[in-house]
DNA sequence: CATTTGCAACTTGGATACAAGTGTTATAGT
DNA sequence: ACTATAACACTTGTATCCAAGTTGCAAATG
């Protein structure tokens, strides 16, 4: 297996092929109070979606008990958690590496949080109030305003709260986190290639959602929503091939 | 809190209070070439969906390794991952227990699986094939086996192949792996309250599912797909209000 | 007798040492 | 010059030790 094969351009630069893969970037301050896995799991984690530490880089358990400055015990128990969540791979022996992102992993995520949150809107639509529909529409000012802003980190979490609400108002947080578990891929996907361009756009759509929701217009706005979402297939189809090809292994 | 407070009837007996805690029925031959943390995992995993570990039992990692002869370490990564799955819960310095039944999770759970084979079946019906039929026929017939052979574990295992054929046929194998994870809970409440005589409903059931998509009716194989899964409620409904009780915590 | 205080036994969290496997590299032999 | 082998650096998996917190009981104290 010829997995050492993949070398940081650091790493390829020097010799010397120190575990600083990618993790110059982080910096964590240990607070005593909580626990040092959680802690060193949430930095990781974070830095996976925001693509920080891109796919594919080597992260040895060593290498980031150096960057914290804390064992390999609770270093250990963050990659298991990230493997767990599909963040991380770990090949025994050998290294545990920023897991790539892949189409067909990225297909089936895709089906899976649409069918979630086009269900949880034909729970919603029927129930339909206007505190609901205020509520939706701040959170897409609030989308404009970190635009204006070129908030990037800040239009992710806005965005995230808009669809997050959609499982509020059904009163299903649990669906919420499987949406999110199933949405983390995605997400990488976006912020690796989605440009600014296209965020005006994201507030045309979620306004059309609402729009349709406050006309009690069901149909329209499942098919809104799902334009929306199906974007995404948009978002690939205009990326140039040599990137295309590296989603497929 | 008093935590502590819940015992294991054995330990209530003789006050040893040793950590033998519903793990009596486990054993485990490690085979030294796979890791120990999969092996103590999948044991722990299994039987607490199959309910030989009820839920509420506190497992210590000390108790598991020495019923298993492993060190904590692969024990502590075993149940970090069970954690994970939300089949236990872990309190710093008080104890882990097998996590309890709750009818909130359950309701999201069901949900979300609902909310994803109603997808898959809509996403498979217009690609519905005699070879897809046959094989789910199959599936259906060796379920009628296994109940006339009064195997418990059987007839969970091919129900489980049945829905997953679903999966199959539309090519989301990841979609599955959504499904399993919900599932669980669901699988642990009906391991613990279906009743043998509904086994033939089922069958029923499944048949009616394949019946409807062979005449090219979705509409009626959604139907029949949704009163199939929500039979649980049907479960819950007639459940002795004592037991019912006790999944409100 | 009632209350409090301290000890003992238990729990999980973290740190560290060792074991075993892998890949590269340098060195010796041909 | 080329090949084979051995040494070395690196990886994750496991075992064990210590720290810190919780609980129950027993003994000491009023």
């Amino acid at each position: 297996m010829s997995l050492r094969a993949i070398k940081t351009p650091a790493a390829e630069e020097k010799g010397t092929l120190l575990g600083k893969a990618g993790l110059e970037g982080l910096d964590l301050v240990l607070d005593r109070q909580r626990s040092a896995t959680d802690q060193v799991h949430a930095a990781l984690r974070q830095a996976i979606i925001a693509v920080r530490l891109a796919p594919g880089s080597p992260i040895s358990e060593n290498s980031i008990c150096r960057r914290f400055d804390v064992s390999r015990t609770p270093v250990r128990a963050a990659l298991q958690r990230l493997t767990e969540e599909g963040l991380v791979y770990v090949y025994p022996q050998i290294g545990s590496f920023v897991a790539p992102i892949r189409l067909a992993g990225l297909q089936d995520n895709h089906f899976i949080r649409r069918s979630l949150e086009v269900a949880l809107l034909r729970e919603v639509a029927p129930r339909w109030t206007p505190d609901m529909s205020l509520r939706m529409r701040q959170s897409i000012a609030q989308q404009k305003q970190v635009i204006a802003k070129g908030d990037g980190d800040g239009f992710y979490h806005a965005d995230e709260e808009f669809h997050h609400h959609l499982a509020s108002f059904a009163g299903r947080e649990g669906v919420w986190q499987a949406i999110l578990a199933a949405k983390v891929q995605l997400s990488r996907f976006q912020r690796s290639w989605q440009t600014k361009e296209r965020l005006p756009d994201v507030i045309r759509e979620h306004t059309a959602i609402i729009d349709a929701l406050d006309q009690h217009d069901l149909a329209g706005a499942e098919t809104a929503l799902l334009t929306h979402l199906d974007m995404i297939f948009v978002i690939f189809a205009r990326l140039p091939e040599a990137q295309r090809q590296s989603l497929f292994e």
